[in-house]
Formats: C-alpha cells, structure tokens, sequence
RNA sequence: GCGGAAGUAGCUCACCUGGUAGAGCGACAGCUUCCCAAGCUGUAGGUAGCGGGUUCGAGUCCCGUCUUCCGCUCCA
C-alpha cells in the first residue's frame, strides 16, 4: 500500500463527497492544514473517541478521564519546555534551499574551527552565539554567520535569508484589555493535552483515591503550527488527541512501558485490522523527557506512519512543575517495599504516556475501510465504492428501505426505525431503486441494509444485507435488533477489557 | 520556503488558432420498478478562483494574487 498517492487522493475525494471531511472555510479558498469533519465524519469520529475512551477508562478499574482546558497558565510550558524546544530560529540557504536551525548551523561550525585548532575563536563564536540567542537577536545572530562567514555544506555560499522563527505554539491575547507590558497576557493554545493531566495530578489523585498505579485518559483538540503540513488529516495545526498518562512507582517503568506498548497494539487490532498494517518503530534519539519512546506505526497510503506514541516521559513533567509552582508533586505510597520492609514512601511517580492522534486513527480506518470493487460479469459492466469499516465505528448501522414507496411499505419501514433508532443510528431511503440506495449506503459504510417488501406484509419478515458480502437472508423484524446490536458491539473482537490488578 | 502543474455546475471533464458556457454522472420532483449503480419525464445549478491589463469583444492572450496537487526542503 506504501505510497499509493492515486488511493489517497481518491480517498480524500471520497471524503469529499459522502460528507466526511470538508476543507475548512473552503468557500474563502480554505485554510492550510485545517479541515472540517462533516455529517458522516464527525459520527464516525465520536465512534472512535467513544470506543477509545471506553477501553481506556470504563474497562480499566484504575484509569479515569478528565476534561482539561486548552488555555493553560504560561508557565506550564515553560516547565513543559515546549517555549525553548518549539522556538528555534532558522535559516535557509537561498542557493541550496536548504533550512537549518540556526544554533546546529553554528555549532556545526565551532567544531570544524576546533578540528582546525582554532579551540579558543570557537569558544567566543559558541559564547556569542549563545548571549544572541538568549535575546532572541535574530539580525544579530545572521551578522555573527556573516562574520564568520560560515558556508552552506551543500551550496558553499554563505547566500543566507533572514534568521527566522518558528513559533510551533499558537500564542493568543488573553483578558479583554491589552496589557501595558508586552507579553503580559499572552497565552498558548496547548501544543499537547498531556500537561492538562499533569498538573492536575494531584487533584484526581486525591479526591478520586487513586492509588498507583494509576492512570488519566483525556480526549481534546490541540494546536501545532506546522511549517508544511500538505498530508490531509495526517498532519493539522488544529487536532485532536487521546492521551492516557500513567502514573507508576520510580524503576517499573519499564515493565509498564513494555505492558502498554503490547495492550494499545492489542486495541488496535481489535478493531479487525490486519496486523501486518501496525508495526512498532523505537525511537533512537529521545525527546528531552524521555527514557524510552517508540510509535505504532500503521500503512497509511502514504506509508507507514506514526499513528500513536507510547513514551515513558520519567518523572520530567512532574518534577518541572513542581520546580515551576513551587507546589509537591509528590505521592506518599503506603505499600511495603519488599526489598526493605519498609513503605515506599514519598516520591514523585513515574509516568507512561499514551498518545494517539484521533485524526490519525481516523484515516487509518477510512483508508483500511476504503476499497473500489469491480463487480463485473460477461454481461455487464459494473463497480462498487465500498466502506468495511468496523460496524460499531460506522455512522450509519442500518438502513431501512422500502421496496418500493407505495403499498404501505414505507410506513412500515418508520416502524421498524422507530423501534430502533433508540439503539443506534438508523436512516431512511425510499428514492430511486433498491440497488442504488444499496450503493449508496455502501459508499458511507452502513453495515446493514434492511429492505421491507410485499412479503413483509404477511409474515413480518425482512430482508437483511450483509455490506461486505453483499449476502442477503431473510429473517423476523423481531430480531432485527437484537442481530444489529450483537454486530455493533463485536462480541469477538472486544479484547481491551483488561483490568490491571497489580 | 523553492521548483513544476492546475483552478470552468456537487463530481469528472469539454469548449481546437479569442466571438456573450456544454456533456456525462450526481441532486431534486414525478413516473416506472418485488432486490444490487448507468429505465422514462421534468427541474434546479456556473458573473469560468479572485483582481487587473490587452482587445470592438477573453474561460480562451498577458501580469499579479489566492488555493490545490506533485517534487524538494523542513518538522516529528
């Protein structure tokens, strides 16, 4: 599937047109990197944050949620170490067109003067650069490369543009007066929900009882400004996150790294996937609060891609804010050590993080759902967009159509979805033929297609259409229900219920 | 950010070397139809991305701008 760019472009058309997904403010030319879930996408986007959540909490004894706000104080972010690490300036080579960070650029620089024994200029340049960078002197960082007259490694020119920043946060005004010191109320829109658990750690653990082990999901949108961002959802400066931080004792993390590196694989796969679509990628060079980090990472048409992250952060977040607020962060553990017969006592937990972008997760089901069928035979052309998404993530679970809009058929039909719609989403389609409304459910992935006809009338009987197969059976309305819903709640596939006792 | 290509009806596209916009599918209304799209009739829908220029006249030529796609780069 690697870099099928007909199948993607074909799978953001489709998209398009069953009213999943709209490019954002598309009747102002739209807005780079941000998009708009329609009528169908957004169920099938609640569908998979309410199967997310349900395994992360309501199947977890010792995992709750919260619903943190996306405004958060500053200084969360300078504890974070989003503000240093999402601001570096940068500097394209205007021959090469090549971009570098600005203090890579230098340093890289420095070390070539040490090769050539000049340790001492390298040291000035290395001090210099480092007194502009804390000022965020950008005209005087570029006068330092052109003084030292540092080359591009590809182009050899030193034909630089400005140093530019990139600010990977979004930053807004808060409070309805401006401030008269600059910056004053300037707030971020959270690049992460993670923090949004962290600092209320202390909250849930205490009034929920929480003992660790224990854990906190949360499901929220979040914001990146992305330098290029041309990937569809795959990469918005607007979108949505489901994260769990889990909270251990200091020197389990990696046993409890490994355990839910394997259940999140295991979540995946229960939705029905083949497994040869998910593959584990460890990361070799850490970011700055982890221990160990890897991605699951599923065939996307573009490729294998990082769907979901399983980082275990250490206790980075929660010793900086404790640094940061001056307040404890710490957990007073009453259980005995066994190596000492002691308890553990006090200490600032560990934590395991798991990161999915729900966007992600959404075109990883769209395009493993989406397939164009050729259903032709000698005697006549003939094709089919289908959707086999999983039945309890498709917007529609059945559709109730009539044979034909007369005879008393279609009354029935309300009938039959009034009695069900209470359970699940159930549509109505008396126009055109029967084999176009079948198509039609097929191309937004509706599961079931239930027609009503003359026979219906004698003995309550209904046909019953299976999407994948395109079987049909004929069988009793009065057990209609009880077949959608044993389909929905996919008795086989529910795996997660795994309940951590230890 | 750079290079290339493209922007005409909801979608796919046509209009050749400038002469006041067209098809198929789709949508809607009706008819027909007892089970898998391309039966019948009718209707709606476009100031040709936007702005400017050349011209008697521009979708068609020129410039600018915006957007999208492809490649590179960047980021993770």
């Amino acid at each position: 599937m690697a870099n099928d760019s007909k199948k993607f472009q074909d799978i953001i058309s489709h998209c398009k047109e069953y009213g999943f997904i709209f490019p954002s403010s598309e009747i102002y030319d739209g807005l780079q990197a941000v998009y708009d879930y329609g009528q169908w996408g957004s169920e099938l986007k609640k569908n998979i944050k309410d199967y997310w959540w349900k395994s992360m909490t309501q199947l977890q004894e010792n995992i709750v949620g919260i619903d943190a706000a996306i405004f958060m104080h500053p200084t969360t972010w300078k504890a974070s170490g989003h503000v240093d690490n999402f601001n570096d300036p940068m500097i394209d080579n205007k021959d090469s067109k090549k971009r570098y960070r600005v203090d890579h650029l230098i340093e890289a620089h420095a070390e070539q003067m040490v090769a050539n024994n000049r340790q001492d200029e390298a040291d000035g340049l290395i001090a210099e650069m480092e007194k502009l960078l804390a000022k965020d002197d950008f005209p005087g960082l570029k006068k330092l490369i052109e003084t030292y007259n540092i080359k591009c490694g590809i182009s050899g020119t030193s034909n630089w543009t400005d140093v530019r920043q990139f600010n990977l946060m979004f930053s807004t005004e808060f409070g309805s007066s401006s401030s008269s010191e600059e910056g004053d109320n300037i707030v971020y829109l959270r690049p992460e929900t993670a923090q949004g658990i962290f600092v209320n750690f202390l909250n849930v653990q205490k009034t929920g009882r929480m003992k660790i082990p224990f854990g906190i999901a949360q499901i929220g949108k979040a914001f990146r400004n992305e330098i290029v961002a041309r990937q569809f959802i795959f990469r918005m400066r607007e979108f949505e996150q489901m994260e769990m931080q889990f909270f251990i004792r200091p020197g389990t993390q990696k046993e409890w790294y490994e355990h839910w590196k394997q259940e999140r694989l295991k979540w995946h796969l229960s939705l029905g996937t083949d497994s040869k679509n998910y593959r584990f990628h460890d990361h070799i060079k850490l970011a700055h609060y982890a221990d160990a980090a890897c991605d699951i990472e599923f065939d996307f048409p573009i490729g294998f891609k990082e769907l979901e992250g399983i980082h275990s952060r250490t206790d980075f977040d929660l010793k900086n804010h404790q640094e940061f607020s001056k307040k404890k962060m710490q957990y007073f553990d009453n259980d005995i050590d066994p190596a000492t017969g002691k308890a553990y006592g006090n200490y600032i937990p560990f934590v395991i993080e798991t990161s999915i972008g729900l966007d992600r997760m959404f075109l990883s089901v769209i395009s493993n759902a989406y397939e164009e069928q050729d259903l032709s035979t000698p005697e006549k052309q003939d094709s089919r967009v289908v959707l086999k998404l999983p039945p309890r993530l498709a917007p529609i679970k059945m559709a109730v159509l009539p044979l034909v809009k007369k005879d008393g058929l279609p009354e029935i039909a309300r009938q039959i979805i009034d009695d069900c719609k209470s359970h699940f989403h159930c549509f109505f389609e008396e126009k055109d033929t029967i084999g176009k409304r079948y198509r039609r459910m097929d191309a937004i992935g509706t599961p079931f297609c239930v027609t009503v006809d003359q026979q219906t009338k004698e003995d309550s009987t209904v046909t019953i259409r299976h999407r994948d197969s395109m079987q049909q059976e004929r069988i009793a309305i009065a057990d209609l229900k009880r077949i959608v819903l044993e389909a929905i709640s996919g008795t086989t596939t529910n795996t997660s219920n795994f309940l951590i006792t230890n």
